[in-house]
DNA sequence: TAGTGGTCTAGACCACGTG
DNA sequence: ACGTGGTCTAGACCACTAC
């Protein structure tokens, strides 16, 4: 049995927070890789000394969190970013008629620059701290849609090149995942509008001061830490962004 | 027990799968009505003859989407559209720096139409049925910031009057509670950028060809039912929609 | 004190995927 | 055939609320 009693605080944390807790601790330590599958159920309740059960109901909050990941028969797996996760938990952008497409993206621009006091708030390091900016344009149905820009901090992103991300067959997050072991598990987003500058209008092919939707994305990974921000631009003449709240 | 097998699929639905049917149409029906505790598990257990577990599991779910709310010691209550709820998950605008506030509403117009064949799809009506029009004008701070479009249909809402609108005490989902029965429970959001027209800009106070975000919201009650169209027009200028999927 | 939901356990059986 | 997660049960004890 796990002494989940806090001398400190007197609280008393339920078990299956606990197991949670350890788990989530496990899974940033990269002690479980995406796409692996944990040990069985029985075997983590032999680890923690807790039953089936209490294993169970921490999984189960992990499961809705989208960090895990259930295959009757096979096993529980750490959630991995391929094409169809991105598309589904991380692309909201939707044609105003029709299904959701992967977008297609051409890299505008990778440099290197440093943190304004803003970025640095939301990133959680040091004003002028070093940051990658990448800039990229994507396209939807051979159209172009989404500017966007992405501001990663260097101190996780060591050795980043524009190489790499040029070269990527893969989504962005899957990148991150496979090169810095940085496991993207959620975002928030704030929209407003915004007229299309100059530069903006003629990459996304619209006259300047065309309204289009601006999208201040904070992307975090385990305990809620913050590893990437991202500002969208979109054209929405043909698209939409898509916000459902309470189902997924 | 239930009989969860059907004879013309051959399907085998899970017991707590039945067992939240059977609760989600008991609340349907408005068996039990918002605000006040539903039987304890013990007696939902002999009723469907299944375990508590069982019938904890299926209350977890409803729990999850909201519909349920859960106070240990005291019972588990029909969630009730009180204003913090309201605001909690049904408003998404925040200041671009502070807390979130309690809108102020002010009605601008109240009037019968006829559903075009956009509305009529979105609500399942038949187009060309009436409707409701309803448009609000939302204060924050003081400052007029939203623009709201509301589109009911006569059907659902007989007898609904500018004065109910008018004089109401409750936000908008109570009144829709209170005098109809109908308990919104979620609500899908589409939102694009656009600009201001000449009447939309003097109500908001900001000059014609403003950037102004676009929100359409279909609200739906029990069973993915759609009860209410909304379009709001938001200033953005100070504001901004906040979209946290994957918490909440 | 009694009743409620919250946690934890232990075990049985089923459905699914792999070999 | 075996191991995995999925379902369902039954019971014990705890924490909180109301009276």
């Amino acid at each position: 049995m796990i002494d989940t009693s806090s001398a400190e605080t007197g609280t008393q944390l339920p078990l299956y927070k606990e197991v949670k807790r350890l788990l989530t601790m496990s899974l940033a330590e990269g002690e479980w890789q995406p796409g692996v599958a944990l040990p069985s159920e029985t075997r983590l309740g032999e680890r923690f000394r807790v039953s089936i059960g209490t294993v169970r109901k921490a999984i189960d909050e992990l499961v809705a969190e989208r960090i895990l990941v259930r295959h009757q028969g096979r096993g529980t797996y750490v959630a991995s970013h391929n094409a169809r996760r991105t598309l589904f938990h991380f692309f909201h952008i939707v044609p105003a008629s029709g299904g959701k497409e992967p977008p297609q993206t051409e890299l505008l621009s990778f440099e290197r620059a440093k943190a304004g006091a803003n970025d640095a708030a939301r990133l959680n390091i040091a004003p002028g701290a070093p940051v990658f900016r990448i800039r990229n344009l994507l396209r939807l149905a051979d159209r172009p849609v989404v500017l966007d820009e992405i501001t990663l901090p260097v101190e996780r992103f060591r050795g980043l090149s524009e190489k790499m991300f040029r070269e990527r067959d893969s989504t962005i997050y899957q990148l991150y995942q496979e090169r810095y072991s940085i496991n993207v598990v959620r975002s928030a987003e704030r929209l407003s509008a915004t007229l299309a500058d100059r530069p903006s209008a003629k990459l996304l092919q619209v006259a300047a001061g065309t309204p289009l939707l601006r999208i201040n994305r904070t992307a975090l990974t385990y305990h809620n830490v913050p590893v990437e921000l991202r500002t969208s631009l979109v054209n929405t003449a043909d698209h939409e962004y898509f916000s459902d709240l309470g189902k997924n």
